[in-house]
DNA sequence: TTTATGTTGTTATAGTATAACATAACATTA
DNA sequence: TAATGTTATGTTATACTATAACAACATAAA
């Protein structure tokens, strides 16, 4: 199943985000309701918190937006979320930077292979078969049964480049 | 240039592992001293409690036994000498555990990916070219230059298959 | 030996995450 | 609807991970 061009690329700055986040809330939306699992005000919100820009973005961060909204949360509440969204595929943890990001197309148990730019903090998420089955392919030759993959490649995107990102 | 053997590979329980230890050491001593840098008394040490197993180990287990040794250390010493180990490709970091584990090969630019093994922690560091390839392939693809790569895939290996790791 | 540089010591604090228990909301069935 | 069980959230405290800032010491170079 491959994924529509949307999700291959760096967002360009002046690209429609209204539209990503919609479509993905729609999406986390359909999804739940779908698994019967409860996509609550609170777990909507951080959600959308989430999904405010293509970066990714830490708990703490998350906290004070939602202190902002007039919640008085504690960490555990947005860590709660945070579970919630991880285990249902909503989002993704890039731990490389101790944050979390969205995911746009849920449900399926994808590689979720990030590119990072260093210059404007964008991750992209990819989902390249030929990383996927290099890694399966080394996987079966040593006997390993791979369980969770984390692949974060950190750079200067296309739209970074020739910017000063001491590149 | 390829690796030998014992690199690619989850080593066994009962491998002879004072001659890992040894030549990780003796390999560091002369990289250093190559170079130019100085593998001190505490960083030789921390380097090689690091090495004590193929477990990946944090920096606060690190500084328990810097203190049992007697050396009544408080965390930047370790996190300097871990800060030396990685800028001189002595040790890896493993984002996705918050831990440090030792090169065999230190030196080269490589790959450095890790399968890590949830059943005996241990971490067996790769150097796959052909997801090395798949990965830059892509990078090319989408105008992204790459800086650094985090690529951990955990599971269960070989020698931990049918033990009780509710694999 | 003086000076410059690099290393380590020390104290304080920032940043990330979870344990444990209390309360509230929701769902189910009687 | 009331009673009950379950899930979600609130709340407090604390554990774990990492760095800032400045002092003291050691080594290398002049």
């Amino acid at each position: 199943m491959s994924l529509p061009k949307r999700h291959q690329q760096f967002p360009t700055t002046d690209h429609d985000h209204q539209h990503c986040v919609a479509q993905a809330l729609r999406e986390a939306e359909s999804y739940c309701r779908k698994r019967g699992v409860r996509l609550t005000k609170l777990r909507h919100r951080v959600l959308e918190l989430i999904w405010a820009n293509h970066r990714p973005v830490g708990a703490y961060d998350l906290l004070q937006q939602l202190t902002l909204d007039g919640h008085k949360a504690a960490p555990p509440t947005v860590y709660r979320s945070l579970d919630f969204l991880l285990e249902n595929g909503l989002i993704h943890r890039i731990n490389s930077l101790n944050a979390f990001v969205g995911c746009d197309h849920p449900g399926l148990d994808h590689a979720a292979q990030f590119f990072i730019c260093r210059g404007c903090g964008q991750a992209a998420e990819l989902d390249d078969a030929k990383i996927e089955s290099a890694i399966a392919d080394h996987a079966r030759r040593i006997g390993f049964s791979i369980e969770r993959r984390s692949i974060e490649i950190t750079g200067i995107c296309t739209h970074c480049k020739g910017k000063n990102c001491d590149a």
